[in-house]
DNA sequence: TGACACTGACTGAAAATTCAGTCAAACCAT
DNA sequence: ATGGTTTGACTGAATTTTCAGTCAGTGTCA
């Protein structure tokens, strides 16, 4: 059974997902998480310490997903794990959403904010070097820098992609067919190396 | 000579490319336009009327700007008129970073505002259906669903990495250095039909 | 009984929105 | 042309709304 801290933390994860970061209202987490707003104070310092702990709740729970799927199971073939690997952050359910409008939230926020800057940096580099290895392995004679720029672009696009599912420019399954074609493409360049 | 709309518009793009959306106060963009805070509600419905149009003010000047280049110059080849007209959006001028920015916070803004989800998603089909024009141009013979796939993905990874460029995560010609390889990547595969 | 978890009612400040009017230019009948 | 009337653009000063954050307590359980 989850602490009433969680609680509130799994209730601002929703909230934020509903209303964005910076529409994440005090009372509003309150009513979500069925306490009154002084217990929020109560349990966390100020609003802005609900966020920083909510933030870091939503990415301890990404890793999880992104790392769940080792039951001994079948080890996937190189071309499915990048796959899937990118088309996780594309499903339509609670947690990845939630997920995914936390990140185009901090994304857009570290436009303005010179403090998330760093942070941001550095996950994304560690994202784009993952998918960069991934690509590695299905095509092992690329050159180290295509295998980067494609990773780049392919991160990219994903997070534009989710940014059009989350404000409802395009359907989810449609946006899947978009980033598959998009790694084959990809794909296709590494095996035939162009002016890239 | 600008009428008093549009002088209230260019400060609204101006403040929200300083502040983002949702921190934009009435009261500094009167401030900012040179205005008194009423003449905001006489000209504009409310904050978020001020919000919606310029969102169309913004949009009207990436097409001017996107459009302007006719001085009865030399016509472009259809390749680098798509070129061109995708990287004028990774531009570091005033101007294209004030409509990026701006741009990229109200489509992050839209993920959690129903209001500004149709303009939005209309703007973003117009510009989608452009770029599927001119890719139609360079590759005749490619059947239009998957040109439109193409441009989908051209434009949602331009603004990827417009957003990348803004908050700080690459360099502005590194990042249209992979736009013009991603648009490489399209056309090989425009031109070689794949199960895409 | 006292430490802990919790609440309802409240406060102060910041923002959005409205109101009552001013002013200058356009219109128009003489 | 001139005095009277109307109108649209505009403002300063409220008023109202929205929020984060506080406080004085209540219940409870060990």
């Amino acid at each position: 059974m989850a602490s009433r801290s969680t609680q509130i933390l799994e209730a601002a994860a929703r909230v934020i997902a509903r209303r964005g970061v910076r529409g994440l209202r005090v009372e509003e987490l309150a009513a979500e998480a069925g306490v009154s707003t002084a217990l929020i104070y109560y349990h966390f310092k100020d609003r802005t310490g609900v966020l920083r702990q909510t933030l870091e709740f939503i990415s301890g729970r990404a890793e999880r997903y992104t790392a769940d799927r080792d039951p001994d199971a079948p080890p996937l073939a190189p071309r499915e794990e990048l796959e899937e690997s990118l088309l996780l952050e594309l499903q339509d359910t609670a947690e990845v959403r939630e997920n995914s409008s936390a990140w185009g939230e901090l994304r857009a926020s570290a436009v303005f904010d010179e403090v998330l800057r760093e942070d941001l940096a550095r996950s994304t580099l560690v994202w784009v070097q993952e998918v960069a290895a991934l690509l590695g392995q299905v095509r092992p004679t690329a050159p180290a820098p295509s295998l980067a720029a494609a990773a780049e672009r392919l991160t990219a696009l994903l997070e534009g992609l989710s940014m059009r599912w989350l404000s409802g420019g395009v359907e989810i399954t449609h946006a899947r067919e978009l980033m598959r074609g998009a790694i084959d493409a990809e794909l296709a360049g590494l095996a035939t190396p162009r002016k890239n």
